[in-house]
DNA sequence: GCTCCTATGTTGACATTGTTCACATGAGAT
DNA sequence: ATCTCATGTGAACAATGTCAACATAGGAGC
């Protein structure tokens, strides 16, 4: 009652309560009532401006989403791809974004990919973490850097391979320690021989 | 009232109970309340064998890492490690049972490897999927199948990445038909070059 | 400047859920 | 036959998601 929200900020107040609370206690743990007492509002004002509890909540992923891609872009940005160890290093930088982010933000990470958020097919249009991945193979495949015959569906391998160890990191399968291994095991996969640096990425 | 669970079959009763609503509506949904009026039987007796509700749900989520296990089992059972042919024949096999499982039991796996059943550190005499793999990948070794120098932290990298691709299946971030696609750019990065079959699996 | 409409927030209520505590009861040991 | 402990019951509580009826503020149109 002290602060109305009569000025639309109402939606964008609660996707930031609900993503501090994700934070903290993870997603399964949050409440649209509690949210909604800690901004000083009314349980159901929520419905005004989200079908559901979900739906908030699918706004808390998006957010995970794209605090991933910013992370990635971050690396992106640090390594221009003009030369083949900056190849490498872009590489291997955006595997450990990744990881990173998974390790920081676990119920995020959670959340974000989790099954509120239907992660939806990539669009081919997309410009989000699977793109980055995509040209960051493109740059290595150009720099003649992968082993030969690997490139087609290495996407989709090296998807596959990053986000399971995220995953498995997330649920404490993994120690945080094996970060490195997985890193050097993914590098002498996919580089030609000779072409493996002592320290991958940074 | 009708028939009394004195007998101490209550506590299977339930499990198989929460694991069939699981397999329906993920275990999100279901509630201890109904597996108990399903059972004809109070709410709070499901409180004489489990501490909480996610203590049932671990159960079940136990349930779920066994029936992967037999899966996995079965495939080693049907090809005998004494030939090369048969030991391509394991390692990609195990990955297809990994990934039919997702596909087949999404919510039961969702469960088996979500953060409710937090999955310990495998044990050094594990005698799971994890150790499945791991004799695999040495048969792979024995028979010399395996590019030179990427054996090690090889297990780590197989898992995440079949992990990771059935949780993309999962998701629904990427369809049934790449699964073929994703096994077959496994075989290319870590079988010798010319041993390639042109069916990988079965 | 007045009026009306729509977006936004409130009140109160309902069904459902997990959980607990005091109590009943039945089966097996003594 | 009795005692005891494991097991199931009943009633209750607090919390939650959700909804419908209602209030109100602030801008659009005259």
């Amino acid at each position: 009652m002290s602060r109305n929200y009569h000025h639309g900020a109402l939606a964008e107040a609660m996707v930031d309560q609900a993503l501090a609370d994700v934070r903290v206690q993870g997603a399964e743990h949050v409440s649209l009532r509690s949210i909604a007492q800690t901004l000083e509002v009314s349980p159901s004002s929520a419905y005004n401006h989200f079908a559901d509890k979900d739906d908030l909540l699918r706004a808390v992923g998006a957010c995970g989403l794209a605090a991933l891609d910013e992370r990635m872009a971050r690396v992106l940005a640090a390594h221009p791809a003009d030369n083949p160890d900056a190849a490498r290093a872009r590489f291997s930088g955006l595997g450990r974004a990744y990881l990173a982010f998974a390790i920081d933000e676990t119920h995020l990470f959670q959340l974000t990919f989790g099954p509120i958020c239907a992660v939806q097919e990539i669009p081919p249009e997309d410009t989000g973490p699977y793109n980055k991945l995509t040209t960051a193979l493109d740059d290595l495949d150009r720099w003649q850097l992968l082993k030969p015959g690997i490139r087609s569906d290495l996407d989709l391998m090296v998807w596959a391979s990053t986000h399971g160890m995220a995953t498995l990191l997330v649920e404490g399968a993994v120690p945080p320690e094996s970060v490195d291994a997985f890193i050097d095991s993914m590098a002498r996969l996919v580089f030609i021989e000779g072409a493996l640096s002592a320290a991958e990425g940074r």
